[in-house]
DNA sequence: CGACGCATGTAACCTGTTACATGATTGG
DNA sequence: CCAATCATGTAACAGGTTACATGCGTCG
């Protein structure tokens, strides 16, 4: 039950309606927590229900009308109810562990190195992305505090992850490649 | 629909119940691929009528009867399918990545970084299993190759993925007890 | 008028989780 | 006999995904 906390997270840096939340989904948030807008609107229904959160109708020039929510005093107990909560380590689930085990069982060998190699160029992607990111807003994270360290911190643990894929990729890609058949050499 | 999968790379090491599947997946595959009982059950009963598995039951000397399952030539063809398919990289979905977001917003900082720290501890646990077993199982990996050589690098990923997170969760508590409020001094 | 973007939803489905049910056999 | 272990399930629910529905307003 993380979205409802995700929301409200959203909502205490600036109120929304349930189309701009879904954006802010697609950006900072949704690096570490995606929703789409299915969700998002179930949860603000269920939220609303329970007085987590209140909406007003705001009228809007050329457009159609907004629900615009604010979250109430119920609904800041929650969420510093739930930051204190010890939260699991969620643990790793990876399709592509999975194939790596797999392709030793017959010969899906180059099929799965392909897979494994275009998974890394998306990582390697991924993270040229977060450094940019990175080095634009944050130019000088040792200056930082508040809001804006904290999201240049959970920036910093996107890029780390990221490495580390890459790294894995590529000890996996060199430990097959230096094992090659005689047929890759034809 | 990726348990059908593991199911099918599990039983291409060797054939098994249903209960002797759950035990696999709390050890060497569920480190990135958990599943219980019930799910396991459920998934086993449509692969056999879609034909991927045939199951047989076998009596044993002083335990209940068990069905133990091996893959048919369907299994195989739709096990080489799916490891030949391109499969998208997981986004990391990180609850305490979310609790970091939400720290800064009124005065839940302490009890945030007690959270973190608690998980860091955890993974400095995992990852000190993890090199044990790395060091017990393999403790030549150069002369690798075949299924064991996957099994390592499947490992390897995991003490990346480890590492990555202390880091990451280090980083995060440094930066904000190098900023310690006056409250801590006291 | 028709296509597109904004804005809010509904419905069906799949996966995974939690709790419960059943029966057999061994060991105390 | 009772508890524990082995072994196989059922049922109910929560969360996430995919496809579809609806209505308004602007722009060409």
């Amino acid at each position: 039950m993380a979205l409802e906390h995700a929301i409200l997270i959203s909502l205490s840096e600036r109120a929304a309606s349930g189309l701009e939340l879904t954006r802010r989904f697609d950006k900072s948030i949704g690096f570490f927590w995606s929703a789409t807008h299915q969700q998002i609107y179930r949860v603000l229904a269920r939220m609303e229900k329970d007085g987590w959160i209140t909406s007003t109708v705001v009228a809007q020039q050329g457009r159609p009308d907004k629900k615009v929510y604010v979250f109430s005093a119920d609904g800041h107990a929650a969420l510093a109810q739930w930051l204190a909560e010890p939260t699991p380590n969620s643990p790793l689930r990876s399709e592509l562990a999975l194939k790596m085990r797999g392709a030793s069982n017959a010969d899906h060998r180059e099929a799965v190195l392909d897979v494994v190699r275009t998974n890394l160029a998306d990582h390697q992607t991924r993270l040229g992305f977060y450094e940019q990111l990175c080095k634009q807003d944050y130019p000088a994270p040792d200056s930082l505090s508040g809001r804006e360290l904290d999201q240049y911190l959970v920036l910093r643990g996107g890029i780390r992850m990221e490495q580390g894929w890459i790294e894995w990729l590529t000890e996996y890609l060199a430990a097959h490649e230096s094992r090659t058949t005689s047929k890759d050499t034809a």
